[in-house]
DNA sequence: AGTAAAACTTTCTTGGTGTAAGTAAATTCC
DNA sequence: GGAATTTACTTACACCAAGAAAGTTTTACT
């Protein structure tokens, strides 16, 4: 728990420190980052030189910019390095090659998933091997590769415990795919991924507490706890979709789905929609979709009133829930369901300022299903430039 | 929030981690230190000397233990320093002065609070005071002040934000504090410094994710996550009274009490009583207490039966979602309401189980009413020895 | 008694940070 | 238009702290 440091160590975390404000703050000059820093000039020349032979950063080649000399200003070398990030979601595959700054340069989705373990395993080589020869900028190197993937995953060793969807169970993907690929690879939890990536690119940049509630298929939240990600004591963080909101569902067995997801998921939408409208109309229409349900909601379609109401109450429910644990600078809402936050979020906003004391800042994810894969990103900076950060306990 | 290091620094780090190591495998050898820290033994030797000469480890006396050569043994060294804890409860003020190793020298209890901001201060710098003069063993000096107020507070800065039992409202008390005792001073949430309190001493020895629930007059919780105290964005985490568990609760205004707080707190569950009680018999018994209604549940009279069960699931609930999000390490049960664990502990067990996954383990408190004061001197510890941890990000 | 092993000690090297003095570039002032 | 001034960076060096390696002490075992 308590971690020594050498000298090494410590250069480690003033590089991460200075990587990150150049990141944050590109194109800037070095004496700034001395200051901000509060690093002496020195120092952050010679971390500023490692980091440009390494391609994290480069001089902008402009010049001056206020008053007095200004020489060239440094930049976030987005180009430096690419990384593969892959997204397994419940449904598809979506894998993206792209730079560290974000810039995705080649995609590939797979619909479905493999009905074997060893065949999801196949689909995911698939796509990570298709990636891999998608043409980059010359000189460009792959630095990683990064998988998400639905299910409890221990990021530490990289195992799958349990991914129903894909019939991963305890296994031990990042060491195959190390195997096979002969690049640093990476395993997380889909949604943390996701969290991971609004913090660097989308909705959270910037903030310190974060957490992302995705909505789609099944319901999941990734937690941003003072900077970093918070996986808690059994890799089960973060599960939303097993929140409580009646005392009768205490009565209840949930074991594949929670309490929560079982009304607020896309599905959920959807069945509860395609129970209204056979009862409503007799004949059965054609198979609704969520997405189908909040389009009837924005025709004013009576129906679908009640299903909108009951999703934004239990979710609203979820979200006083999650602020008043948690008590998060933002609350971004990811997922399929998202796409429809023109309904969700006023309503939701409307419901939670009566109840509780301080409400966390509402978002829409930015990066919608791409966010997962540009967490990737960061995760890959961060494993592969050593990432360390060091606190100071009140 | 990257911050940087000076060798200096370093050195706290490492200090820190040596410190804590020696806390809790005391008695132990340099040697066995260095090992499990993966620190040289020159170096572990010199942050020994320096632990030693500033009274926080010492000498046992003791030599040998095993195979080969064993010299002294090190210790922490609990009667090296002193520290006075004050938590000032929602009604009555409890102050100690105890020592490092959390051994309590002297207690001081006020019943009742101010009536005005500064009256309470004039309470507290009274017990303060009085704490002082209680004769300690020679050479052992005070270290510092801790205070955990029942409120909202800056630990950064020591100020109350808002403290309605204490009539306090943005209250610089850590500035009035110290420059009253010229002492390091230090001002928490009191439910805060509890978790940390049982973390160092209590039913969280070693866990690095714990969250404590205090019911008493109120609700709240302390969250330890990932070993360190989090506060959340607003110094409002772990705010459970305001937790929902049912729809209907979505339309009503919770300002000074949370929806859950007005269902399980001491207070709500003796004015359920009360109710039960008037109606009932419809004559006024004796004014009845929480411990009351939990004494007649245990002798079996039947009217206790749905308020205890109904106390019995809201909190299953409250558990099921601090657990389904935050899937703590431990979950413990403080505050009053905590003598009654007999009741609650095995009836919250049992109706969690089909509901998660994965549980936490469920304890009480085992500091009682003294948690907060411990905690009290777990935070002098870190901030007067400047504790610094490090951490690579995964 | 001699030997081996473990637990420190001492000495020296290495990595890394900061300070201070120095140089270069650009703006401002006269 | 040149000197003074300010800022950005550079170089040289001192200092701090960790680790490696070799030396010393203590103890168990033969």
């Amino acid at each position: 728990m308590f971690r020594t440091l050498t000298s090494t160590e410590m250069r480690s975390v003033n590089r991460s420190a200075v990587l990150e404000h150049i990141r944050r703050h590109s194109p800037v000059a070095r004496s700034v980052i001395a200051r901000d820093l509060k690093l002496s000039l020195p120092t952050v020349m010679r971390i500023v030189d490692e980091l440009t032979a390494h391609g994290w950063v480069r001089p902008t080649g402009v010049k001056e910019w206020s008053s007095r000399r200004r020489r060239d200003l440094l930049e976030y070398h987005k180009e430096g390095h690419a990384v593969i990030g892959v997204d397994l979601g419940g449904t598809k595959m979506f894998g993206a090659l792209a730079n560290i700054g974000g810039e995705i340069i080649g995609e590939r989705t797979i619909n479905g998933h493999g009905t074997s373990d060893e065949a999801s395993y196949a689909m995911l080589e698939e796509i990570i091997g298709e990636l891999m020869r998608v043409p980059r900028p010359r000189g460009q190197k792959i630095r990683g590769i990064a998988v998400g993937a639905p299910g409890v995953t221990r990021a530490q060793d990289g195992v799958v415990e349990w991914a129903p969807s894909l019939n991963w169970r305890a296994y031990p993907l990042k060491q195959k795919l190390e195997k096979r690929f002969r690049l640093p690879c990476l395993v997380d939890n889909d949604v943390n991924l996701a969290a991971l990536g609004e913090q660097w690119f989308g909705a959270g940049v910037g903030a310190r507490n974060i957490a992302l509630i995705t909505i789609g298929t099944g319901v999941g939240a990734g937690l941003i706890v003072d900077g970093a990600l918070y996986r808690g004591h059994n890799h089960a963080a973060g599960e939303v979709g097993f929140l409580l909101s009646q005392r009768a569902e205490l009565d209840k067995q949930y074991t594949r789905f929670g309490a929560l997801e079982s009304v607020i998921s896309g599905t959920a939408i959807a069945e509860r929609a395609q129970r209204a409208r056979t009862r409503a109309a007799s004949k059965h229409h054609r198979q609704l979709t969520a997405q189908a349900v909040f389009d009837a909601y924005r025709q004013h379609e009576k129906w679908s009133e009640p299903i909108i109401n009951e999703t934004v109450d239990y979710l609203s429910i979820a979200i006083i829930n999650i602020s008043a644990l948690l008590d998060p600078e933002v609350i971004i809402l990811g997922g399929g369901v998202s796409d429809s936050a023109d309904i969700l979020l006023p309503a939701v906003q409307a419901r939670i300022h009566n109840v509780l004391p301080k409400t966390p800042t509402l978002k829409v994810s930015t990066l919608g299903r791409r966010a997962a894969v540009m967490g990737a990103i960061a995760q890959i900076v961060y494993t592969t430039s050593d990432y360390f950060v060091a606190r100071k306990l009140v």
